[in-house]
DNA sequence: GCCAACGTTGGC
DNA sequence: GCCAACGTTGGC
């Protein structure tokens, strides 16, 4: 079992959304090691859904991995936003998980509160700001929780 | 809207 | 295989 962090925007898809459709296919990631991220997730592990570009940014609730990766259908897709020329059926070269909806957090808890908390440096969410899927040390997941509900 | 950080592309 | 140029992300 591992943890997991998902950024979303919120204009784009939030966490109000996933709980109403209760689950969404991630697709449209197009970074390697966001995608090998993905790729190494099982289903069942869970993710903190993370509201980017937004005021403020921070961590909304909780997803789960329904579905483990499988290849994104957007990359064939010559009309989508996605679309990616130098992939082909027979090797896709980007993948998505469906993830489903856990809860959602009474407050956000925002990236300047989680910057305060000593016990979070380290965390690759502090350190590698643009990485759009990565993972959560358990130690990260347990603290931030604490103070989530 | 700006710009720093950083990932990707492409020339050599 | 290096690295400069370029593009994108995302906080502020």
């Amino acid at each position: 079992m591992q943890y997991w962090l998902f950024k979303s925007e919120p204009d784009a898809y939030g966490i109000d959304r996933l709980e109403r459709e209760g689950k969404t296919e991630w697709s449209g990631v197009r970074n390697f090691q966001a995608r090998n991220n993905m790729v190494a997730m099982k289903a069942g592990d869970l993710g903190f859904f993370y509201h980017s570009s937004t005021k403020p940014p921070g961590i909304v609730g909780i997803c789960k991995v329904l579905r483990e990766a499988y290849p994104d259908f957007t990359q064939f897709d010559p009309k989508s936003d996605y679309y990616d020329p130098t992939s082909n059926p027979e090797r896709p070269k980007w993948k998505m998980v469906d993830v489903g909806f856990v809860e959602k957090f009474p407050a956000i808890i925002t990236l300047e509160e989680l910057r305060k908390r000593p016990e979070l440096e380290g965390m690759t969410l502090l350190s590698r700001g643009r990485l759009s899927v990565q993972p959560v040390e358990e130690r990260y997941w347990n603290a931030i929780l604490q103070t989530a509900r």
